[in-house]
Formats: structure tokens, sequence, C-alpha cells
DNA sequence: TTGCTATATTGATAACCATCAATATAGCAA
DNA sequence: TTGCTATATTGATGGTTATCAATATAGCAA
């Protein structure tokens, strides 16, 4: 049934069907959640940025600011959301960038 | 002064100088929280992916399953981190992905 | 064992956010 | 003007989160 008359624009017209499900989106979601701090955004950037590619976590306390159990939460996110991984060497923990979860995130932004 | 002796792998190395500034994550936090919540991400894969490259928003109520105040709150969450560039026509609001504030995202990612 | 250091967890608090119903605003048409 | 529709705003509520102090855990060395 015709529900209004033609004005000079008219807004119907088709709906993607590529468009993203709701289960994708929930774990994209999360990926780019572990991003919006900006905490965060630097632990991360200081990691990449590492020199040997990776980073103890010794390192990551002072140029954020914050206290040592705050960084120990964000590095726990970042993890948990994939964007880092661990590992433990004797006393310390090293953090390296997940590149496969960076590009998830990466190509929907391309 | 000595603090330790050497253990199998020493900790101690050179932080990066090229991490972000406080001021750069702060910005790039806003626009990855804008991605950081599914709705959000699924309306703005439906406008990318529409294909005229922008979408009336009468079309992004029913695919959320969300009110119609909570698609405009999304819509200016999304447009207020810079991610989408709206206009109006009539009666309907148009909205287009601003791809030069996406590329400072992707940056970070690649 | 004891002592020291690195990292993680717990518990509490304040701030923020997603959501909706209700309402307001804006534009078009008669 | 009145009436209809599209979009935005307001106010309230329940849930999430960033932060710290305090504490716990883990590893190394003597």
């Amino acid at each position: 049934m015709k529900r209004f008359s033609a004005t000079s624009q008219d807004c119907c017209g088709p709906v993607s069907d590529t468009a993203l499900t709701t289960r994708q989106a929930e774990g994209l979601a999360v990926g780019f959640a572990a991003l919006a701090d900006p905490v965060r955004l630097k632990l991360f950037s200081l990691i990449a940025a590492s020199p040997d590619t990776e980073t103890c976590a010794c390192h990551l306390v002072k140029p954020t600011g914050r206290s040592q159990p705050t960084v120990s939460h964000h590095l726990k996110v970042l993890r948990e959301a994939g964007l880092l991984l661990s590992e433990r060497r004797g006393t310390w923990v090293w953090y390296r960038v997940n590149h496969e979860r960076l590009n998830e995130l990466r190509t929907l932004l391309a």
C-alpha cells in the first residue's frame, strides 16, 4: 500500500544484507572496548612500539601514571580481549601484540 | 647502584619513545569507544555497506531491535566521535561514513 | 625456611553508559 | 492553522567500569 506521495527525495531503498550479524558485532565490540580507554591505548602502543616486539610489565606502570594494580587490570582486559599475548619468564611477565586479532578489527575499518 | 644479580633473562631495557601521548590516546579512545558497542557496530556496518554510501536513519531502527530513541542516541555517539557524517534532507536524516576519521583509527592497528 | 620483588586479586567507590517511556522538535502537506 | 511522520531530547534506572588501598600469589636467592 502506498504510504507517502513522493517528495523531492524519497527515503526508501534497499537495506544492505552484508552488515554484521549480532554475533559478529558482539565479538568485535569486545575488541574495540579494550581499545576504548586512553590508559590501555598507551599500554598497547608501548608494547607495539617496543624494539624487541615484546615488553616486560615492569616497564608499563610508570609511563601510565597509574597504580600497579590498575595497570595489571588493564593488561588483563587487553589480554582477555585477545589483543595481547603474555608469557611468564621467572619473575617477570612479557607482553606482545596479537596481530591476528588486530587484523580482525582492522578489516572492519577498511 | 646495582640492584639485582643477572638472571637467566634480565627484564630491563629501553622503553619506546614513539608510543602515543596522553592527548593522542584520549582522542583515539573516543573513537574506539564509539565502536565498543554491538548496536553501534551494527549501525556502522549497515551504513558502511549501503549501496549508495549513505543511509536514511529510518532504515536503522528495525535491524537493531532497539527503540527509536536508543538508535538516535547511538547515532549521535558515532557522529560526535567523528565516525559518521549526517545531513538533513527534509524530513529525513542521512548518514555516511567519515573515512578520514576511520583512517586515523586504522593506522593504530597497522 | 626467610626476605625481597613482580604481578595478580579483592573489595569498595565514584563515574559512566545503554536502555526505555515520555515528551519535544522539525518538516511536509492539506 | 491542523495533522502526520521523522528525528531528537529528557529523565529515570539498572548495569558496567576505572581507580585505588590492601592483600595475596609467585618466583628467586640466600
